[in-house]
DNA sequence: ACAATTATGGAATAACGTTCCATAGCCGTC
DNA sequence: GACGGCTATGGAACGTTATTCCATAATTGT
């Protein structure tokens, strides 16, 4: 009735009752990450929730960087796992980022990680997803690295101003209304002649659907790549 | 003949042979970041250089994130002041899309500070540039913001791009055909079930014009947004 | 049972942004 | 023309960070 029981045969499985591991270390960093935001993941307080010293890390992991990467790659592929049958290529694009977009709306940090990240592993679960439905849609061969990176690039953009607004509301205990707000009254005092757009658009900001606005951006593109000639 | 003619008039700008300005010290910043990357400003560092004491620097500047932001601007500034009278629409937001892809290429900390400062003096001038010209193609007022920040996210995600792509290989000790070269076998390695479509593009990344890719993506949006429907 | 390897955790290090404070330079006022 | 109150300076000190080091514990192979 032990636990105990078949101790020869799982013993390699738990060489102690709850071994360090990569697994568990990215686990722990991605719930810290998530309730503190990106200045909460230190190797002090990792540690400290992990029960063991900042040196007990470094045997898993190869310096902060690496787990940040490890940390977002794991929400990235979470993410992009559906598989996406049946779909045509341009829904499934839609999908793919709202995906995304929805994703760095819950977890920010991501955002940041995956623009530090060139041409890693998250990135490159992107652009795959991406590419393939980019393929599917027709593009040919010489125009589908442009038509691909154009929205990995439109992606990693909005990710990026998404985690800097959130983090700069975090860092001035703003929510996210308050923030918007702040930034549009910042708007509407600018030099009438010096800015005049960016003064018509700062009440919209107010009330703007960032999600929709995101999606609408993304069809333009899309749109792009459909026509004949872009020009 | 002496500089000191006419002390009187002018010792008031002079209270010090070389004093401390706001502008002095975002200037040596500049050359800073310019010379030895993100990593190489320092409030140490900088002291140095301006033969003074870190303290004194917080008497002109709130903290850090100020002073890179401040930089930043400086360089969007610089970037953008061509008036651009005579082109039209389609070409000056061309012209104006590659004046910062050539700035960030000439400084890649302009493309990691510009995402890290939302809402604030730099991206704000990138809006009114180009959210002017959206109004000059004639976009109704409705979709003019959709429009713009379709254009400015695309900008900051090819900006944060660049900028990672340099600081990696400035971390690394690569030079940038180095690092595509790195990131173009480790892409060829995939699995190739998994990865068709970054292994297919692996082979181009090794000889690609960053800047015509750049320039691609700027005009598959702006053809979309000539297009009488996105969708 | 014993060496060898793998893994741990706490202390030490160097560098960072920021704060503090004694003091120097400058200005307007008697 | 000396004096008191701002403006500005610069160096030391603080708290925190990522990372390294190393003694030692736990596990594995022989």
């Amino acid at each position: 009735m032990s636990r105990w029981g078949m101790v020869k045969k799982t013993r390699s499985s738990q060489r102690r009752e709850e071994a360090l591991s990569r697994d568990r270390i990215i686990e722990a960093s991605i719930a810290l990450l998530d309730h503190s935001g990106e200045s909460g993941l230190t190797f002090r307080t990792l540690s400290e929730r992990l029960a063991t010293g900042p040196g007990a890390l470094y045997w898993h992991i190869v310096n902060k960087s690496d787990l940040t990467t490890a940390a977002c790659d794991a929400i990235v592929a979470r993410t992009l796992e559906a598989p996406q049958v049946g779909a045509t290529p341009k829904a499934a694009i839609r999908t793919l980022a709202l995906g995304m977009f929805d994703a760095i709306d819950a977890h920010p940090w991501v955002g940041s990680a995956l623009t530090r990240a060139p041409g890693q592993a998250p990135m490159v679960r992107i652009l795959e997803g991406i590419g393939q439905q980019v393929r599917a849609l027709g593009v040919p061969g010489d125009a589908q690295w442009a038509a691909a990176s154009a929205l990995l690039n439109y992606i990693l953009g909005v990710s990026g101003q998404n985690a800097a607004n959130a983090q700069f509301a975090r860092a001035h205990d703003l929510d996210r209304s308050n923030f918007l707000e702040s930034v549009s009254t910042a708007w509407s005092q600018l030099d009438p002649d010096e800015y005049p757009f960016t003064r018509s658009v700062a009440g919209q900001l107010r009330a703007h659907d960032d999600r929709a606005d995101f999606l609408a951006g993304i069809d333009l593109i899309l749109s792009g790549i459909g026509s004949p000639l872009a020009q």
